[in-house]
DNA sequence: TGCATAAAATGACGATCGTAATTATAATTG
DNA sequence: CAATTATAATTACGATCGTCATTTTATGCA
């Protein structure tokens, strides 16, 4: 069968949207081309018409992934905000719009050349983003190691109290996380 | 087939010690029945004879990868002396023997509410070891809180460390972590 | 010591995975 | 406007996944 140019796109996109969202729920290897598939309304062979293999799928859905999350940051936001609002119940509970970093970062070691190193990229674009908000006192190197420091205490802290059983522990995880970076 | 008692309790135990590098090597659903026999010596079948499925065998991995990774632990190690070693490059370059907490992560919220819950005794148990070793003079509370915290980042760094393409940023995502930390 | 029983590894099974050949229909061109 | 071409989704395929029935043999008891 064939259909429409822009049907073909507008499917391409659900496709990748929902490949986005899934695989930060179910993690990579935890989803299949079935599922992707079928969450954009078609067969699982279509993924190979439209991406090749499912190993470019993950490439272009890591960078769709972070190159959303990046459009959504406020230029006038502070490091505080962003942490209030990372190390939140909410951002806790819903892994399938929330950070990529925190949601791939575990599996990233066995993708491809291609989704490393785009994730790497939106890495580096997330710790150029905070260091920019960082005390100007401080020289650029030492903000661009704050930065980093401030970014793995997010993401650990986020995946430790997505991981754990326990409510209570899990919210004091996220507490005491905002606590040690002054929020 | 039948082997003798003995036989049969060491290759349970082979299965186990292999499930225990191999899920933190390419995570719980990036290794089939498959993979963890053979590295046993054994067809795939006798996961099923030992463990009954592989979710129970996942149960009982993640328990004795954090058992055995507690064992190590000096009773005369200071905080400071933890960091260094989790935050090394050793450490990050071999995440089949390294921290189980670190390895499964993000893949602990789709696991049996028995998995989960050994990983969550295993963060509490880590805790208190981190916590008893923080400064004495603040409160019990607020070194729970720092224990917490430095767990976060240190899960974090890792995790990152690990995931990036760049070998220079890896470093620096360590190094700055443990500048973070006072170490 | 011989028979019954229990148990552990093997091998066979259905389900699901990712891929490639097939089919059907837009888009292109004379 | 008709014939050709290009392409997107369907469908069929081999490989691999996790599970279970079978087989073989160690163990317990008479």
């Amino acid at each position: 069968m064939r259909i429409s140019k822009e049907k073909a796109a507008e499917n391409r996109d659900r496709i990748l949207k929902a490949a986005s969202r899934l695989m930060r729920e179910r993690g990579i290897s935890g989803v299949g081309v079935d599922a992707l598939t079928e969450a954009a309304g078609m067969t699982h062979g279509s993924l190979y018409s439209q991406f090749g293999s499912k190993e470019r799928l993950v490439e272009e859905a890591v960078a769709d992934a972070i190159a959303a999350k990046g459009r959504e940051l406020r230029e006038d936001a502070t490091v505080d905000d962003y942490v209030s609002e990372y190390l939140s119940a909410e951002h806790r509970d819903d892994p399938g719009s929330g950070c990529p970093f925190a949601a791939l970062c575990c599996e990233m070691r066995q993708q491809s050349k291609g989704a490393r190193e785009r994730f790497t990229a939106g890495v580096k674009g997330m710790v150029g983003w905070l260091s920019s908000r960082m005390d100007k006192e401080t020289k650029l190197k030492r903000r661009d190691d704050q930065a980093l420091a401030t970014l793995s205490s997010l993401v650990g802290a986020l995946v430790l109290a997505r991981a754990v059983n326990d409510p209570k522990l899990s919210d004091d995880i996220l507490r005491a996380a905002r606590n040690g970076l002054g929020g």
